[in-house]
DNA sequence: TTGTTGTCGAACACGATGTATGGTTAACTT
DNA sequence: AAGTTAACCATACATCGTGTTCGACAACAA
């Protein structure tokens, strides 16, 4: 199971899938409609609409993709045999990398003003991946932020960092940009987590 | 001069204006419709466009309010005469009250998701300003990220916070919501700065 | 082969957009 | 107070994109 059923589908589905990312390389999402993209896909009408909802409902079932990879990769290391300096985003070194790989398909979903939404699709699901690590983490309990807040500002650094990386063209190594973000995010954290204890800002333990 | 020409075009513009937030507070911003708004602000069809290109002008014209108010907060207190412990966003306090008065008005344009777009452009209008003061300070030239990286984790890092706090019906005070973003932020931009020193957490200086 | 299922393409109803026009009235001007 | 301006209104209209429906046909699985 898990395998295609019929080659029709595959197909179809594949050539839609097509069309819209290089329509959308081409004039942002927000300009693409559907009649572009069937056009382009050389597919009819109905057909598309058998297969997605909306053209919001593509798009998001390319974005998917994204977020299965994230997850995965959260599951591929537990938190117990994780290095200590990676553990704020366990899977962030994996995500710049993926990013890197897929450089041109993530810059016309995301970096474009028309897909916004998506950013906070996208950090929302961060957020929840982030705050289930910070509770497996031992911590004060009387730490001034929740840690739902926290989660926030963890994820938004990275996403705030992995952005710039993006529309400048990527000037760092994914290495050095997780490492960058993982230096900006800690030592303030640390204060979060353990106000009487004074943060050195090289700590590798949180 | 500044004063209104017209006692009519006056009464349009906040007919129009009302209805328009009233509506969006009610259904979301991309549910509302041209139609929606003339019908409730009770003005025929040709005057809205005689005011405004577009629903996202009327938007935009909303928006551009809150902007000049933190432009005008930034130039209230010039960076040599501040405090340092607020130096990091010199407008930040007042941001967040700022937001505390106008919740309701704040809520319906930024929370909902089809408003993501105004997110980045409000990041990217804040971006600015704190480049801008990044700028006026010394610091170390080699420092590894550029300024404009550094600035896009700070705003980042403001805006999740507010973001955050205005979800959740504001269960801090402004003072405390600022006070709190300033210290998750500057230890780890204290490192940023200047490699070499040891941030202690509680550093006053930048 | 036979029945099922994906696809085609054309047509259609619907809703929202933005423009144009000529008449009406309220607000400014003197 | 009377005259002038221009903001407003109602209506109509062209346009465009959407999402649905339907009968016919072709690819698939059994």
């Amino acid at each position: 199971m898990g395998k295609s059923k019929d080659r029709r589908v595959e197909r179809t589905r594949s050539l839609i899938r097509n069309a819209f990312l290089e329509l959308t390389q081409e004039k942002g999402y927000s300009a693409v409609t559907v009649q572009n993209i069937i056009d382009r896909a050389n597919v009819g009408r109905s057909t598309f609409y058998a297969h997605f909802l909306d053209k919001e409902q593509l798009l998001l079932s390319e974005f998917k993709e994204f977020q299965d990879f994230l997850r995965q990769q959260r599951g591929n290391r537990s938190i117990a045999q994780r290095d200590p300096d990676m553990c704020v985003l366990g899977f962030g070194l994996a995500m710049f990398e993926h990013v890197q790989e897929n450089y041109h398909h993530f810059k016309a979903l995301f970096t474009r003003q028309d897909t916004a939404f998506l950013h906070q699709q996208m950090q929302k699901f961060l957020v929840e991946l982030v705050q289930e690590e910070l509770m497996a983490m031992p911590r004060d309990v009387s730490s001034p932020l929740p840690t739902d807040a926290l989660a926030q500002f963890i994820v938004n650094a990275y996403w705030a960092l992995l952005f710039w990386w993006c529309e400048h063209e990527m000037p760092y190594s994914a290495k050095e940009m997780d490492r960058l973000t993982y230096v900006l995010i800690t030592s303030g954290v640390i204060n979060m987590l353990a106000p009487q204890d004074q943060g050195t800002g090289r700590g590798s333990r949180i």
